[in-house]
DNA sequence: AGGCCGCTGTTACGGGATTCACAACGAATC
DNA sequence: GATTCGTTGTGAATCCCGTAACAGCGGCCT
């Protein structure tokens, strides 16, 4: 019984599936819709259903063949795989436009996520309020981290001190970091990194864009008039 | 010559570096360095070098055989490739706590889409300033798309409206939306989409951050002491 | 001038991810 | 009860990306 260990070795295009279905199979549970069939979850995200099967199979039966996926077990299962069963406390670093804007953004603890502290150097922004907690200076990291078991950390810093706050990070006992600093960032092997560029996302929808008006639609059929 | 047509064939894994070069190159530029290897490059962005000539070969030869590549061509090139020749004009459409965030988001303008427009339909927000901008009433949409030529648009509206607001949008002329709402979107084919959803980032970042903690931390090089 | 070194462009290969195909199973219907 | 339909689990095949290898070119040093 060493499925933990087997689990690591999940590809990560699989990984980032997994949200998407929990996403999903939550809504379909609050309208108390309690079966669903691999067919119904794929078209529903614009994958083939072989596809998520496939994915499932990583981690093991979830149904009995012959009848359909049931949403109440599926959920908690994909919960406990991701690792929200319980919530994760993270923290969130810089309290700039954007750390306020993800400290302000709910989502993050309804998906089991909350904030339970947002940090700062700037004594201007230190104990400002947000969504009742105040912004805290630097000093306090180490200790709250290890109160509130916190082994997340949001980090919303400019570039310049990102790979600084990073260390400082690692050695309090963080061991997830998502980062927003348009820099990569060092870290032990113990430390899994992962990184968000605005940037990234906007150039690569542009080089799309650009596609599209130049060379006349892109085709997925194979079939376009006139050539 | 149909390098254009060619061009939007190039995978998205290769898309999604192109920024990473851009981003390292304009570094470069900015402290004098006029020629650079693939392997400096690549080395400096933690992929291999032949990859990064690989992707370059989509597009054709940026530099003779035998030499370096030459910063000061590089960057107008992919520059063009990714279609910022000309700052890309967008419009963010929400002004919620994101959508105020990614207005502030200097960095935006600095890579070349500055920010010409922020709407909402909340009548609180309007008329807002936002880094000299006034939060317009939806009213204005397709008058100022057309006036400027926007053909990006941000979307950080509430899930519930986003898509009301996309077929407002690709009525409007927008060709490509980077939507941050965690929903899907239907479009006609003449317009990309592209998702940045913040909780299948974090929850994929909470697998890793699970595996670490209860299988050992995961060694790629074979090795690991006591087994 | 000649040989050596470093560099890119390009092709071939290997591996991983996606898709397909089918076997095994359950339920409902006739 | 048999049969048909729909479902999952799973191994095989296909496709695509990442990597390696090498050919061709340019400059430099001797």
């Amino acid at each position: 019984m060493r499925k933990t260990r087997r689990a690591c070795n999940v590809p990560d295009a699989t990984i980032h599936r997994l949200p998407l279905y929990l996403e999903k199979l939550k809504l379909l549970q609050a309208i108390g819709v309690e079966d669903v069939s691999s067919r119904q979850l794929a078209e529903s995200l614009d994958i083939k259903a072989s596809q998520l099967r496939h994915d499932f199979h990583y981690f093991g039966g979830f149904s009995r063949p012959g009848r359909p996926y049931q949403v109440d077990i599926l959920v908690p299962a994909l919960e406990q795989i991701i690792g929200i069963s319980q919530p994760q406390p993270t923290v969130i670093l810089g309290a700039g436009h954007l750390g306020q804007a993800l400290a302000n953004y709910q989502n993050l603890e309804l998906q089991g996520f909350p904030v339970v502290g947002i940090f700062d150097v700037n004594p201007k922004l230190i104990g400002l309020e947000i969504r009742g907690q105040p912004v805290r200076d630097m000093d306090e990291l180490e200790l709250l981290i290890r109160d509130k078991g916190v082994r997340i950390a949001i980090l919303t810093v400019p570039a310049a001190n990102a790979q600084a706050v990073t260390d400082r990070l690692v050695r309090a006992g963080i061991v997830g970091i998502f980062n927003f600093a348009p820099t990569d960032l060092k870290v032990p092997e113990t430390v899994v990194v992962r990184n968000e560029r605005l940037a990234v996302g906007i150039m690569s929808l542009s080089f799309r864009v650009k596609c599209i008006i130049e060379g006349g639609y892109e085709r997925t059929d194979g079939l376009v008039a006139g050539e």
